[in-house]
DNA sequence: TTGTAGGCGTTATCAC
DNA sequence: GTGATAACGCCTACAA
């Protein structure tokens, strides 16, 4: 049994029969006799056999298999949308490849190309925003796709799932200015990410209706690790403010160990709030006000379109779902700072 | 070039050649002339053909994926551990197929024979241990794989990738005897699981090296979600402790929540170290005291392992390897408490 | 009820 | 230099 893999030939040469008898019983076609059906399927059993999908799929054409393309699974905002993504597929009998881009362009280039030429059914792809020229790739090759969590503002025709990142934007920071900051720290993520630009475009509607001007200085873009310790740090060393509104939760927790460290109190010197809501999730020491995006809910409907897609190859309906946001209360805004 | 996938046929019907010419142009074989190379390789780019390795690798007998088959992805352990193994598998031009099991045997058997009949070259896998059915058919059917992160300490024939949790178990313990605790509440993983069992075994060696005999009361299994929760609370009314132990970083941040909710301080009240050294990663706002273990090693060498298996498949060698453990001293065990 | 033929896309081998 | 052929493992359609 060991070295080689069995095969519908060789369970046929043991049984004396053709191999397309082995394949049909082992499929309980009905055309093959129930007594035959069990014999083969018992010996299939004995000699270990797993049916080889990858060469029924170069025929069916299919291979019930998905990429799913994110920047980094270590990140638990997108370790927690591939897990639901998994479970979703799996219960759909799919499998997930995954497949890191670590928000790099050309790696996301061949990431793409990897999982077309593995022949997946479909993408789910949160795209690193470079360019447009990726996602146009997999458009000109007709590939399936969705994107998840981000689109494109401007070219707006590829379908998306993504959450309410205005809204989310606008909450957090109108959270922040009904307990009574009124200078709040945006630690955004780069400018090139569509949420990053709505949930910046939220913070200043926020502002707008309380009819306070955005200070510029106030908004920091800390995409690359080690930003958010540098730019806590600057900040807190150099203007004024009394709170922060983090891009993501990881930003935030990042922000509130510099904040620690330094010696400042949470809420009472600087109330912070994140987003992605991750403490539903898991239970982190410091209870971090937070913007749920549902990321389970986003897994699913991405998984949904993508679906549909896969089986309506003809359809050119487009998919624009957005999900709902909504403010999550914890210690770390609580009370309030009259400044 | 929307719909269908391009084909070597199609790019050798609109060359003029055969298909067996543009193959071997685009892999640059040198029998083709230099000319001819060139005007394929144009052409298919032009045409946006990527090539389809599900078919090649029928032939071949191998895919380049690697089934990488854990618990949990959402879990920052194995979520940092899938994004290492994915980085160092794209090095060698591997791509990683994720399954979760959920620690549940029969997803487990499902992950395995899912990854299987994809054709997968080899698997790295964190096993659930809920018997050795699942890894002993994995043996049978003879496809290369190693254990990650934990081993069968009975029958101890299979090749494994672990971190040396009897030494984690025995720093974490004795660093907090050092500082004077005397009762430490050990939150252990489920028993069947290898690195449950060995972390104990520290936990106990610390103890009688300390001349002090360890109450089976202060032992608790915190397997499933929400007995952290329970536990903890149970346990700080009822019981007479100084020092908690966790099996890793997620349940200590929970059992620290915990506390927090009820107003206990830390490490005043209560010292508490954790496993996995996740805060090497992320920035978490409490300081939490863990056991490193190295998953970026962890990860390179059972690539590595699994990469010789799977290219020297007549090599009987058996891989054992056990990557060290040390103490990482943050806050949450600070100062002493002599009770 | 079972067997035969052909094809999915690619590549290795050998002939031209 | 380039083309024809067979083969990888499986499946559909049809023949026996």
């Amino acid at each position: 049994m060991e070295g080689k893999k069995i095969t519908l030939k060789d369970i046929a040469s043991r049984a004396g029969l053709s191999i397309n008898t082995i394949s049909r019983a082992l499929k309980d076609k009905e055309d093959i006799a129930p007594a035959t059906r069990e014999v083969i399927k018992r010996l299939a059993k004995e000699m270990g056999y797993v049916g080889n999908s990858a060469a029924g799929s170069l025929r069916s054409g299919h291979t019930r298999t998905i990429a799913v393309i994110v920047s980094d699974v270590a990140n638990p905002h997108f370790g927690i949308m591939v897990k639901d993504i998994e479970k979703a597929a799996r219960k759909h009998n799919y499998t997930i490849l995954v497949i890191n881009t670590e928000e790099d362009n050309e790696l996301e280039e061949r990431a793409i190309r990897t999982a077309i030429s593995k022949n997946v059914d479909g993408i789910i792809i949160c795209p690193a925003q470079c360019s447009t020229e990726n996602i146009e790739f997999m458009k000109r090759n007709g590939i399936p796709f969705v994107l998840i969590g981000r689109r494109f503002l401007e070219e707006n025709d590829y379908d998306y799932v993504i959450c309410d990142d205005e809204k989310g934007g606008y909450l957090a920071t109108k959270h922040l200015l009904d307990i009574g900051h009124k200078r709040i720290l945006f630690l955004n993520g780069p400018q090139r990410i569509s949420s990053a630009q709505e949930r910046y475009m939220g913070y200043r509607r926020a502002h707008e209706e309380a009819g306070l001007k955005v200070d510029p200085l106030l908004v920091k873009d800390v995409g690359l690790p080690g930003d958010t310790r540098r730019t806590v740090k600057m900040m807190v060393e150099n203007e004024s403010f009394t709170a922060i509104f983090a891009f993501n939760d990881v930003i935030a927790w990042e922000a509130m160990y510099v904040l620690q460290m330094m010696g400042c109190r949470i809420p009472e010197e600087y109330a912070i709030i994140g987003f992605d809501n991750i403490h539903s999730r898991m239970f982190i020491p410091f209870p971090l006000s937070s913007i749920s995006s549902s990321k389970g809910e986003m897994a699913r409907r991405a998984l949904e379109v993508l679906l549909s897609k896969i089986n309506e190859p003809g359809d050119k309906k487009s998919y624009r779902e957005v999900v709902d946001t909504t403010l999550i209360w914890r210690v770390s805004t609580l009370g309030h700072n009259e400044s």
